[in-house]
DNA sequence: ATCAAATATAGTAAAAGTTTTATATATAAG
DNA sequence: CTTATATATAAAACTTTTACTATATTTGAT
């Protein structure tokens, strides 16, 4: 029996696991991994449209998700904290599994594992 | 430079992590991990309503989250793959990052890397 | 002062998710 | 056959997201 996670660490992971799924913003989070960017070049990177692209920031800041700094008229964004790079190892990890063939892409079910009810 | 995600994955991530964007379903998806449950069961485990945990149960099954069988009059609820499993690790791995303190609360803020614009 | 660039903010309509209450279905038990 | 149990499904009311369009703000340049 592993240690059970707490209930306010539960609220909040599940308000980060819920912001992050969304694919614009995974792949803002991704490329934020890469280093910090400004809006502008998020937006060109994936062709959003501005007031959409700032958005997603804002709502990712609100979050806690990304964090900024401003410099003369940009505004530049970068990853807040390290569950968002753990989320982004995870998600890697589990697509080149895919990539593999190691983990099928039908999904890699589970063996039941039976239990009295 | 990692390799970048690919866009069908994103997709399919962002799904996932949207649908675990719960507190309910992370806690349902957490139990499960101990092994399959009933509805029953997952019910009284959180005091939930009945046909909320039916719920949640159907999202998560429509997305491939968890599967079921049936046995008599009960459904017995398991995860259905890999990346859930993946997931609940990396949550209890920063949980612990942060209950041993190795992390702060207020959220182990990346030192930000500058770099061009 | 004026203008352009970069970005934020506001407003709104449409879509998606959530909660609750009520009802249906299927199986088991007597 | 009737009843109880376990669970699913449906419908309605409500809340939250999302996407879009328009506008405001700040800064830098002329």
């Amino acid at each position: 029996m592993t240690k059970s996670i707490s209930t306010e660490f539960i609220q909040m992971a599940a308000r980060i696991l819920k912001t992050l799924g969304h694919p614009d913003r995974i792949k803002i989070v991704e490329f934020l991994e890469h280093g910090e960017k400004t809006v502008g070049q998020i937006q060109r990177e994936f062709n959003l449209l501005q007031p959409v692209t700032s958005q997603h920031l804002k709502v990712m800041y609100d979050r806690n998700i990304v964090t900024f700094r401003q410099e003369g008229t940009r505004y530049i964004y970068s990853l807040a904290n390290r569950f968002i790079l753990k989320i982004l190892d995870c998600m890697s990890e589990v697509q080149e599994k895919l990539d593999s063939g190691e983990w099928d892409f039908n999904f890699s079910k589970i063996e039941n594992q039976k239990e009295a009810i």
